[in-house]
DNA sequence: AAGATAAACGAATATTCGTTCTTTTAAAAA
DNA sequence: TTTTTAAAAGAACGAATATTCGTTTATCTT
């Protein structure tokens, strides 16, 4: 029998993502996709039973990535402000490395396709949440509500990301994150979080 | 001549909304909008020029009651604690008023329609840049790069809003956004914004 | 080398899309 | 009341949509 090309798997995930970060979810047919993953629409289907599949596929396998790349390093026993610094780098790391897949999460997440399934549980690891309850233990950290301490702990963060993602201008030059702006923004963070 | 029912705009806008929100952009078809505002699919063209159009003045429309409303009480020359603290409660009613715009403005401002136009500029009103110069004068608040402050005196706002809208669940029970955590959360970005 | 099997293809399917055409209707102007 | 004018309707358009069908092709097994 003849064999998968696995290449074909991936070169169909790769330009599916491609064409919804530039146009977005209704920008993807699978006929203009099975064009420039260069193979018949028919072809798509032996990979992907449905365009909703794919679509959770898509999602399913950049999340994969994503918890990967963001756990890099940590330890959910490491001190406070050494474990957050590590999810920033990582995640500002992420962002660099895979700039489509970062910007194809936030359109999926703000989009009512993902109110559709319930994928949103594992977005918070329960890794995270240990290296919390330790850092609270510890007296490195002040005691909140998880959502609180999230809002806090990532808002400036991701905020900052995503104007440098959007390249979006608060005044006049496009705005570039810089590790000093992220060291800078992270220290304030700190500051609002001591006990 | 026969008389524009207004009534009509405003439902096809309304709906269209509600559309956008339910089933996200591709889940907007003209047909089926012309049937949920009980009117003809041709009745869409003469209020507006063409799919696309509508979907801008929805945009525009949605913006401007955001200004509006976000400006609301507020005075440039505050003193700088009183004044972000009206700017989250603003943008908290507005939220609770107008969720399907809020809902409808964060999808459009994830998905790439955007790119290709250019109305991010007014996000950031002058207003409240004039705001914040007086404030760093006034030694209330400490002299960040615009994109620095914004995401430290908003990004944890948001992502508290965001997780409400959502009714994410960190852990276990869904998350319900109330007056103490939203006060809460203002005391400590006041604390890390503090000069 | 021959046969088997699934990958891969490309054309064809029915449906839905945005938009326009033609006609009817209602209200303002005469 | 008659005329005029644009609002509103609904059927119709071609183009594009997701998916499937029948056939061909490549590679493994025998």
């Amino acid at each position: 029998m003849r064999a998968k090309d696995e290449n074909k798997e991936a070169a169909i995930r790769e330009q599916a993502i491609a064409m919804i970060v530039a146009e977005g979810f209704h920008g993807l047919s699978m006929q203009k996709l099975a064009k420039a993953a260069e193979l018949s629409p028919s072809t798509i289907y032996i990979y992907y039973d449905s365009r909703e599949d794919l679509l959770n596929k898509l999602f399913f396998y950049v999340e994969e990535v994503f918890n990967r790349e963001t756990l890099k390093g940590f330890d959910a026993r490491m001190h406070f402000e050494e474990g957050l610094w590590i999810q920033w780098k990582n995640r500002y790391r992420y962002s660099k490395e895979y700039p489509l897949y970062f910007l194809f999460a936030e359109q999926f997440r703000n989009s009512p396709l993902i109110r559709h399934k319930d994928i949103r549980e594992n977005r918070f690891r329960s890794a995270m949440q240990e290296f919390v309850y330790h850092a609270v233990q510890r007296g490195e950290v002040a005691d909140l509500t998880p959502e609180v301490f999230w809002a806090m702990a990532y808002g400036p963060f991701y905020t900052l990301l995503k104007f440098h993602m959007d390249q979006s201008s608060m005044s006049g030059k496009p705005f570039a994150l810089t590790d000093h702006k992220l060291k800078q923004a992270f220290r304030l963070v700190l500051k609002a979080l001591e006990p």
